[in-house]
DNA sequence: TTGATATTTGAACAATTGTTCAAGTATACT
DNA sequence: AGTATACTTGAACAATTGTTCAAATATCAA
């Protein structure tokens, strides 16, 4: 109780009011910041990566993927519902074969971008 | 056994072996899938996001962030730790405040590259 | 030195995430 | 119809992550 005392102490009192009142009221939207961590979130691993790296050059079936990456065919399947859902890859079915390929014009920019991040 | 079976034989024998070829021959490099998740993974986070934010438009010390954020010290502090760990940003003693910077170019392009893709 | 402020840190805990496994659908071939 | 291929899906499980709580450190002030 004391502690938390001191926490709310802290919080309200010592803090430069004109700073925070000002980066208060330029801050994000809640809804803006949850659609950068649901995209952030699916460039966050490496398997995603390497499927979008991949798209980007050819349009791929399940399987395709599956080999490059060196995954399970289910694995991959459970990613690609992901990207799905973020609409970041479309597909299309032939015969028994499901193609996917990116549908979304900017994910391939956003990917370029992080690329020279890290490779400066 | 034979569920594996037959999964090893989709890898194996139906694909393109063409383009598959192609693509792992491009393929990135571990290391710079390993990073590309890294820093995605750090903006994967409503919490860093808006710090990152924050920073960008004024230095700020570890309790004006909790007040902007509204969440506990300890938490913010966590946080900044890892955005220092990856030299994200950079922070100056000033007394008993700590106070932190935005310390690289790159990581605000990246910010605003994916604010963009969001809000088309 | 004692007490208050400002921040960091470690451990614990719940929530989220990615993978595996097994079962399910869908299409083609015989 | 039966079998094989191609893919999807749900449940379970381990690993990772973010937060909280309590304790530790550092600086300042009386």
């Amino acid at each position: 109780m004391a502690a938390k005392k001191q926490q709310d102490v802290c919080e309200v009192k010592t803090v430069d009011k004109a700073k925070v009142k000002a980066v208060k009221k330029v801050m994000l939207s809640d809804k803006d910041v949850y659609s950068l961590s649901e995209i952030f979130g699916v460039l966050a691993d490496s398997s995603r990566l390497k499927i979008i790296y991949a798209l980007s050059k050819e349009e791929l079936c399940v399987c395709d993927i599956a080999s490059i990456l060196g995954g399970s065919i289910s694995a991959i399947s459970h990613q690609l519902r992901i990207l799905r859902n973020l609409r970041l890859v479309k597909f299309r079915k032939e015969s028994k074969r499901v193609y996917y390929s990116l549908d979304d014009k900017h994910i391939k920019r956003l990917f370029d971008q992080g690329l020279k991040h890290v490779r400066e």
